[in-house]
RNA sequence: GCCCGGGUGGUGGAAUUGGUAGACACGCAGGACUUAAAAUCCUGUGGCCUUACAGCUGUACGGGUUCGACUCCCGUCCCGGGUACCA
């Protein structure tokens, strides 16, 4: 009887799932074993043969363990929530939910095709309520945790709340110790804390939460319409899709994964992961343990007080510049212009004031300036991003006179790119809520027409913050009117308002130059070769030191500087460039002057967003200081400062006072102890680990479970969970550019309070699903006790590389957290990782004869002018075009003529990544139609080893069927039965059999598959030259294979006679008595060649084999005389030294 | 640039601790069976030289350590992945 796979395969896939095989249970006298896969995310193309590599190989794994005894949790479920299907949605209006089901389902389908042992009953799909209401459970956790640097763990924020009230804060206490709660939070009593509103302890306290929502520098896609995380933006573009990605502040939910740097960072020593993998891991947390250095500036320097502030505002359109040199041009005029300016605002009119406080109150998401001055006009209020004046107009404005007055400022305004709306006294007062809505849709119209304007914060100025109602509410009430402008009010204000005089104190401080700069440095010691101090453009400093001569110069870096995209700063790297400030500070230990200076080199994200330039040292500093002509000064000796700085961290320091002498470890130590016992900075850890964005501006996501009451952000009760994603009639943005979301009108907590309108990033749902497969269907915990007591933590994960910095390092953070609070036992979320490599696509192409639609063969393109085309590699077989079935593929080949290479149109071939747009996907179930499931599990091992990258090519596939084949033979199946041998085996087949059980269960246990079936293929060969047809040696034999190829194997074990699985049989156990030699054909070297081969007893000693090859006949062939040394390695080799 | 992998026949790859380089498979060549083909089976297959025996050479390249190196060390080149002015 042959082999038939399409019978056998069909057989046991409906065999296994009637009878529920791979159902795992709880069972605590049996060891666990826990396998994940990481969950694939259901595309609309299907599964491709890259797809079931990793899959097959954990498989293997399973049924390997649960051979061996092993209690086996191998589950599978669907990474659900995602950005295809929501584009899919966007472009025809299919709901999202339908779009992920349906693939779903061809997934399903095809996974069962292989043969897979999952435990489909503990499926999960991040997108059910029933899932994520755990996510949002988890985010709810988080939100009411915050991270004591103390002990190191995440702790309730009731207790902080409780040591609040009682004995107030002080950042400098233990349990604070982080980089930022410094700078952000003000100390307090417990008096002031309990005085406070609630508004003022909800910002407070989002300090402290592990989920909390702030200003923050994101990366904003305003193709995708939503924010990304760090690790989904690659080279300035977006993963997925690859738009560009700019730099925007966005009130945000961020989680304090920096929390958790440390931890992340330490534990990673104890994982059984590749080290690539763990190495991406440390460079992304990037810790670098230094010193902070301030350095004082210098007061003499003082000049004359400039005569203009420098604007903070950076420019984007050609207008802006014409814009500021036409408003500040005539001094005379323009400080008329500020008098009045300052006397309109004093008595504004009724209709004016009525406006200005609805567009504070309404969360429009845009800031206004009162009674500003644009030109030679004082427009009543003018939102500068983007440019729009609104004017309330008295009666007066009707007159003919005022009309052409005003039709002129609409021209002269026009011009400076200002759009203008113009409404009544009458209809402001009466109808103010209209009057707001067309402002906002009108700014929110500019704003999407207008090439996006880059908003780079400065000095912590939120301008213009996104779509997100709360944003706004929360911004609103910490940016007042233009700061600038309000220093020059003062000089014509007789009586200044006890606000402006506050503004008024800090203009005359920052003239005063009574400044200081920290820097951080990982280099202490070399603070004697300090040539200057360089601060990132952004720095808040800038626009405070900056003498009046650079002022221009310096505006003119920042604004360059500013209007570079991410993508464009990136490309420029490398490229020196920067500007004198003309500002100094002086050297903490000399005094020396030290010039200032501002160069995008330095990034204001990191560290104190300046640095002390020490061009000897620094590679980047040495390039500045060549480029700009400053000093260059040696401070460490070993290198040579002509060329290169000198960067290694070892040598003797010199010209440098009290650390001269001593290298390079001991001067840090003591520069260290020396700038804190001065007080002038002290030693710090950074990490350039950045928190992780976690609010995405779309519809397909976990509805984050946050309402708003008042403004202050609040999580829903635990018992409202789920919060469940609302129906809502498109998918796109609103039209004033908020989320989807905000499109579910009645979508409101307890009937009265706004949810939160983002929903959670692509990684949520998969930062803690391995927990859930422990226990999927549990209605009333996200995982139980028993369950994570019992599984404990995944044993083997497998999965892509591609997720080294983002899933894994999430994931190892919620696994963290959550153990933290004492809800599950283990602090890693896998012990052993594994990442299997990428089978791409091999394309093939055709060459078009440019212009024409001829078609020239691989090896004759070159006498042509061509364009390469992707070719469906389906109509090519082994790279020979079907030049019939091409014309018939698309309709604009229908008439392709062809230049042939002899009698044949051989297409050309480029290894690329396997994707539909490419032609080159090779589709499983193909192979399994024509091969079976088996040979494709068995080929996909056989091709390589799993980490490894590789082509796909079927080139060698039917190496493998064919093996199937000849193994189906030895077991002489007649009339649905084995004609096996009961006789005791040979020593020989013995032999056989438990070198290959031994090979087997060594190879599997490394996770070498592709030998295990090179071993396979061994005995198969070896039993065959011995005519093997013993039971004793098949039965073990099949039960080798299984795991491998099951079908095949379950078949065999059922023709043997066994009516049970033979998933319940036993993984044999070798034995050494079988394998016992006892000769061993030594081979014989001279001078390490081999150049025969004596057999010899393995039971000699050393010398008698020493004595045995001297004496040896054939030895007189190669040598003569006596030999200088004789090495013998018992059991591997004699070597003989002449 | 830096960090981590890797480079072995015509091809995929093997060599687990420094001990016979090229297992296993594909491909190719020759043969058996067959009227023929398919299927199956057998033989050969790194390169050079040779009728053969033998010999020489050979794991990206150059050097080193060692009785012995694909394996360890130093330098160079190339390929893949990560990262990108992180002070």
């Amino acid at each position: 009887m042959e082999y038939n796979f399409r019978e056998i395969e069909d057989k046991w896939q409906r065999y296994w799932r009637e009878n529920k095989s791979y159902k795992s249970e709880i069972a605590n006298d049996k060891k666990k074993y826990y396998v994940l896969d990481m969950f694939p995310y259901p595309s609309g193309v299907g599964l491709h043969v890259g797809h079931p590599l990793g899959y097959i190989a954990s498989d293997i794994v399973s049924r390997y363990k649960k051979l061996r005894g092993f209690n086996v949790l191998h589950p599978m479920g669907y990474d659900a929530f995602g950005l295809p299907a929501e584009q899919y949605a966007i472009q025809t209006g299919q709901h999202p939910k339908i779009t992920t089901e349906q693939n779903i389902a061809r997934y399903r389908e095809q996974l069962d095709r292989i043969g897979f042992c999952f435990d489909w009953s503990r499926e999960i799909r991040t997108c059910e309520p029933e899932y994520y209401k755990w996510t949002q459970w988890v985010f709810i956790k988080l939100f009411n945790s915050w991270f004591n640097c103390e002990t190191k763990k995440a702790e309730s924020i009731d207790e902080l709340i409780a040591v609040f009230s009682t004995k107030g804060f002080n950042c400098s206490e233990p349990q604070y110790l982080t980089g930022d709660i410094e700078k952000a939070v003000a100390p307090f009593s417990s008096d002031e804390w309990n005085a406070k509103s609630e508004m003022e302890k909800s910002d407070i306290l989002l300090n402290f939460r592990l989920a909390y929502l702030s200003n923050a520098m994101v990366n904003w896609c305003p193709a995708l319409g939503t924010v990304l995380a760090n690790d989904e933006v690659k080279d300035g573009v977006s993963e997925r899709g690859g738009f560009p990605v700019e730099k925007k502040i966005m009130k945000q939910w961020s989680l304090r994964i920096t929390a958790y740097a440390d931890r992340l960072l330490t534990d990673l020593d104890d994982l059984d992961w590749p080290d690539s993998v763990k190495e991406a891991q440390r460079n992304w947390i990037g810790k670098s343990e230094g010193t902070s250095i301030r350095f004082e500036g210098i007061v003499d320097d003082f000049n004359n007080e400039s005569e203009y502030p420098l604007s903070i505002n950076s420019g984007t359109s050609r207008n802006e510049k014409e814009f500021k040199d036409h408003r500040y041009s005539d001094p005379k005029s323009y400080s008329q212009l500020k008098s009045f300016a300052i006397q309109n605002k004093k008595n504004p009119t009724e209709a004016e004031n009525a406006l200005w406080e609805a567009l504070r109150n309404k969360n429009t998401g845009f800031k206004f300036r009162r009674q500003y001055p644009i030109s030679k006009y004082i427009p009543d209020l003018v939102c500068l991003d983007p440019k729009l004046v609104i004017e309330v107009d008295g009666e007066i404005h009707l007159s003919k006179d005022q009309k052409e007055n005003d039709a002129n400022k609409s021209v002269e305004l026009n011009f400076y790119g200002f759009e203008i709306l113009r409404f009544s006294n009458s209809q402001v007062l009466n109808d103010i809520d209209n009057v707001v809505l067309i402002i906002t849709n009108k700014l929110n119209s500019l704003k999407n027409n207008s090439p996006s304007p880059l908003e780079r914060g400065l000095g912590g100025e939120a301008r213009t913050l996104g779509e997100n109602k709360i944003t706004n509410d929360r911004i609103n009430q910490d940016s007042s009117e233009d700061v600038n402008y309000r220093h020059h009010t003062n000089m014509a204000s007789p009586q200044p308002s006890p606000e402006e005089r506050e503004l008024n104190e800090n203009y005359s401080k920052s003239n005063s130059k009574q400044f200081s700069i920290e820097v951080f440095t990982t280099r202490p010691d070399t603070i004697f070769g300090v040539s200057f101090v360089a601060l990132a453009p952004e720095h808040e400093l800038v626009n405070i030191i900056t003498s009046a001569e650079y002022r221009s110069a310096v505006q003119e870096y920042v604004n360059a500087s500013s209007k570079k995209s991410e993508r464009e700063r990136q490309t420029e790297v490398k490229k020196v460039s920067g500007q004198f400030t003309g500002a100094y500070v002086s050297h903490p230990f000399t005094g020396a002057k030290i010039p200032v200076w501002i160069g995008e080199y330095v990034l204001v994200g990191y560290g104190t967003g300046a640095v002390m330039a020490v061009p000897g040292h620094d590679q980047r500093d040495y390039l500045f200081a060549k480029h700009f002509n400053l000093p260059i000064q040696e401070v460490v000796r070993g290198g040579d400062l002509a060329h290169e700085a000198y960067v290694a961290k070892e040598g003797v320091l010199v010209n440098s006072d009290f650390l001269n002498g001593l290298d390079v470890k001991a001067a840090v130590k003591k520069a260290i102890g020396e700038i804190e016992k001065r007080g002038i900075g002290k030693g710090q850890v950074n990490y350039r680990l950045r928190d992780a964005a976690f609010g995405r501006q779309r519809y397909w996501g976990e509805p984050i479970p946050i309402f708003y009451e008042d403004g202050i952000p609040k999580t829903i009760s635990e018992s409202d969970l789920p919060l469940v994603l609302p129906e809502i009639d498109k998918f796109q943005p609103t039209e004033s550019g908020e989320p989807p979301l905000a499109r579910a009108e009645d979508w409101k907590y307890k009937g009265k309070f706004n949810y939160e309108t983002t929903t959670m990033p692509g990684w949520a749902g998969s930062s803690w699903y391995f927990l859930r497969y422990m226990d999927s269907n549990n209605e009333k915990e996200f995982v139980s006790k028993e369950a994570v007591n019992y599984w404990q933590q995944v044993d083997f994960y497998l999965g892509g590389a591609e997720h080294a910095t983002g899933h894994l390092l999430y994931v190892r953070f919620w696994t963290k957290f959550l153990f933290d609070l004492k809800l599950i036992p283990c602090k890693e979320p896998a012990k052993k990782l594994i990442n299997q490599g990428m089978i791409q696509g091999v394309s093939a192409f055709v060459y078009r004869i440019n212009g024409t639609n001829n078609f020239v063969s691989d090896g004759l393109k070159n006498q042509y002018e061509t364009t390469a085309l992707h070719v469906d590699i389906s109509i090519a077989p082994n790279h020979i075009l079907d030049t019939e079935k091409f014309k018939l593929w698309r309709e604009d080949f229908k008439n392709a003529e062809f230049i042939l290479e002899g009698d044949q149109y051989k297409c050309g071939a480029e290894v690329e990544k396997m994707s539909k747009s490419k032609y080159n996907v090779v589709n499983p179930d193909d192979i399994i139609e024509e091969y079976g499931a088996d040979t494709l599990r068995l080929y996909e091992m056989f091709l390589g080893p799993l980490e490894q990258s590789k082509p796909w090519s079927t080139q060698g596939i039917s190496g493998v069927h064919n093996f199937l084949r000849r193994a189906w033979r030895l077991f002489q199946i007649e009339n649905g039965a084995c004609k096996l041998s009961d006789e005791t085996p040979s020593a020989a087949e013995l032999k056989v059999l438990h070198k290959t059980i031994k090979k087997v269960e060594d190879d599997v246990e490394r996770f070498s598959f592709n030998t295990t079936i090179s071993a396979f293929m061994i005995c198969l060969n070896e039993l065959s030259d011995l005519k093997c047809n013993k039971r004793q040696i098949l039965e073990p034999f099949t039960i080798l294979l299984s795991p491998y190829a099951p079908h095949f194997a379950e078949e065999l074990w059922s023709l043997l006679g066994y009516k049970e699985s033979i998933t319940k049989a036993n993984f044999p156990i070798w034995k050494e008595e079988y394998l016992v030699e006892n000769e061993f054909e030594y081979p014989i070297s001279i001078n390490g060649k081999v150049k025969f081969k004596i057999n010899l007893s393995l039971q000699l000693s050393k010398e008698e084999v020493e004595k045995n090859v001297m004496s040896s006949e054939e030895l007189g062939k190669f040598m003569q005389g006596t030999p200088k040394k004789i090495i013998v390695v018992p059991g591997r080799i004699v070597n003989i030294v002449v």
